[in-house]
DNA sequence: CGAGCGTTTGATCGGTGTCAAGGATCGTGG
DNA sequence: CCACGATCCTTGACACCGATCAAACGCTCG
């Protein structure tokens, strides 16, 4: 892969996205759009990055959506986490040298690959762009808590109404939706791996919150009819996701 | 809470701790020590933080064992991580902000308490410091992965299993113990929320890697009779801790 | 020695998994 | 634009793992 400087504003997402966590003044904006990396598209279903690689580049989404997992020797799957626009989905991997876990594309995705060297070099030279990144991983690893939590102690339409709580949320944070009502890009089955469930009582389990009121659907739309009652059953509470953290070292 | 600098080998877990991710050079390592902190005698069952405050201060644990904890709406409690010597058991809380889950000690705990400004200031005075904590909590990130899949898609006696193997090799790496053989401090009620099952579950559970002939007992002592046959009960494979990653970004 | 907490045991219940099959939808190529 | 195959969704019957409820037991530490 070639990694080529692009002075646009291709990186703008990550600027968006740090922005949630704490302001970054025009410096650090700049040394984030400055960063060398190259875009490329990708199809659904395709592998970002496997388990057991040693990736040497970050991903960045521009656009699209793609989940982590893991498969476990039973030939299970878990899936961790759903990523959107701006986030860097596998700072985590290319970090830590030998990657735990893969990252999949769950729609079309465009991504932009930016050397991990690249990534340690600005965290360092450009304290704001490092802090805010740290900030960043520790707001996974809260929704990482969050999620053992929900597949520990929930039953299954809490799990699921819980999810669809936290997908509107993250939308609306990053301006590319409304929690009350978005396009769903997972299946059944993904959203089984995604809640320790398995597709047949997703199904169900679905087709259960529909019928009492709580969702409608519609192919792959989603719509929550009455948010409050929805955080009720899903026993739904926002701070975990630390948008809006007044207190945090950044402000 | 007064705030003291003590220039003594006080802090000494932690540098050995972040050692397990690469090795710090003599002036890293005096930075660490130097940081300004208070020690803290603590009881068993005590919170160190709670779900909701803004602390300002990092947790050190320099002897002892504790857990952090979330508590659901409907009264339920989910162990997301046990914690032992050399950790910073509350770094994640201090740097949101906002804590989104609470920390509490398992049994008796000595502990240091550092600010958090010092913390944020050692990181970026000191990159190889600071990449190192940053590293330490994406390997928190990748424990909490592997719980989810943990939770999520194994049986109560794999995750129960799963949790003696973690716990034995974490002991071992920080040099306290041996994995085949140590004093587990949980009671079964805390194993219980710390794997999604009930105590009286965990219980049956025990009993019965003991007649299968997996582990022994003997009051809070476990002992692990074959390793190999753990693993495979449990389906663990180690890398998720990143003992020995040799391609990380800090080798 | 007694109280309280943690462990053990039994009986029963229920939520979710499993297996199997049919139906709907989507993407692709002719 | 239609046909077709693959994927995804839906439905039913049944099984089972782990939850629940209740009670007795045994440490341990004041």
């Amino acid at each position: 892969m070639q990694v080529t400087v692009q002075p646009e504003r291709t990186l703008s997402p990550l600027v968006k996205k740090l922005q949630l966590w704490g302001p970054l003044d025009d410096a650090a904006q700049e040394a984030i759009l400055a960063l060398p990396h190259k875009v490329e598209e990708l199809l659904p279903h395709k592998y970002i990055v496997r388990e057991g690689d040693r990736p040497s580049y970050s991903c960045l989404l521009l656009e699209g959506f793609a989940f982590r997992h893991k498969v476990l020797v039973d030939g299970s799957r878990s899936i961790n986490a759903i990523h959107m626009k701006g986030d860097m989905v596998d700072l985590q991997n290319s970090l830590l040298g030998t990657a735990d876990h893969s990252v999949q594309t769950l729609t079309r995705v465009t991504a932009a690959f930016i050397p991990r060297e690249a990534i340690r070099q600005i965290a360092f030279d450009v304290p704001a762009v490092g802090m805010a990144m740290w900030y960043d991983t520790l707001v996974d690893a809260s929704i990482f808590r969050e999620w053992i939590a929900n597949i520990a102690r929930r039953d299954a339409a809490s799990r699921i109404a819980h999810l669809l709580c936290e997908f509107g949320l993250k939308l609306e944070a990053i301006e590319l939706g409304d929690r009350l009502s978005y396009e769903m890009p997972m299946t059944q089955e993904q959203l089984a791996d995604a809640t320790g469930l398995t597709a047949v009582h997703v199904n169900r389990t679905l087709m259960d919150l529909e019928n009492r009121g709580l969702i409608a659907r519609a192919k792959k739309f989603v719509a929550i009819s009455d948010w409050k009652r929805m955080e009720d059953v899903a026993g739904f509470t926002d701070g975990y996701l630390h948008l809006r953290d007044e207190s945090s070292v950044l402000q």
